[in-house]
DNA sequence: CATCTAATTGATAATGATTATTTATAGAAA
DNA sequence: TTTCTATAAATAATCATTATCAATTAGATG
């Protein structure tokens, strides 16, 4: 895991050099992705904030979500089955051990590729039923097409 | 990809192994689904049946969606920036290799565990820009507490 | 410090995919 | 044919997320 503090400080600084205000509010939320080991998701993270900010609203949540996406400050973990979920302390892509239960997301420390499964079992005490490898990228198409994604 | 005709016939087994009917909207969606070369979204199911069955509802894609994945007749791909697609030709977990501009989803052949993003990219001409491992299964606690999932 | 203005917030409505509900229909078994 | 149950269709409900917009405020400027 990433120092929360500065990974807390880089954030900061990006959205300074972007323009953008540092409200409590996202101050508030920087301070929970920053560390973000549960991986929460928005509605956690916008009861988190309420402890602090009762007001504050879940629109606010999922906006400065979506701007700290764009700068590649916090990584979305979109899989359905668990909704959406945030990791502001390793803000880019990265394998995740998904509890099919509870729903409980770790990140696997991860070495060479193979073997893997169960090398992650070991680790955790998890008994893995299955994995999902997703590959994203511009097909040859729309590489062509060299527009904006839609 | 598994020959279609016999993807057909062994759902249809399944199905009446099952005691489910096999009604003509059913069929129909057996017969897309054993082909599935394109990873078609309940969407694209529903309008693909109604070319035949005009009155079909979309709740009745869903529902016969939702009886093929418990018997993993067909496998669903639950990426929450994609929607939800399904394949019914390899219904089980495979890579996946998804345009994040289109949405087109192709499955890569998969060899080795090594190199695996450079030469997929080789084979389908993609540029890929991320990926995304996902690994399931149950966390320790789940395993003891030993009741059905939520 | 006071003023100004665009960025941001909060409240709420809208959206869209999926699920639930309810009534009608259609095969299978008696 | 009658009865029984699975399934279908239509539609309402749900739930996460996004859009809208008036009110507020951070932070620059004087």
């Amino acid at each position: 895991m990433a120092d929360p503090q500065e990974r807390l400080e880089q954030t900061i600084r990006v959205l300074k050099d972007k323009g953008c205000r540092l409200t409590p509010q996202r101050l508030a939320m920087l301070r929970i992705l920053s560390k973000s080991e549960g991986h929460p998701s928005a509605e956690q993270i916008y009861e988190q904030i309420r402890a602090d900010y009762p007001t504050t609203s879940l629109a606010t949540i999922y906006k400065t979500l979506s701007l700290l996406k764009n700068m590649n400050e916090v990584f979305e973990i979109t899989f359905a089955s668990v909704g959406s979920h945030y990791d502001g302390n390793k803000p880019y892509p990265h394998p995740h051990l998904i509890c099919t239960k509870c729903g409980q997301i770790l990140d696997p420390e991860f070495g060479p590729l193979a073997g893997i499964s169960q090398e992650i079992s070991r680790q955790t005490g998890y008994k893995i039923t299955h994995q999902q490898l997703i590959f994203f990228g511009l097909c040859p198409k729309c590489q062509k097409a060299g527009q904006a994604p839609e």
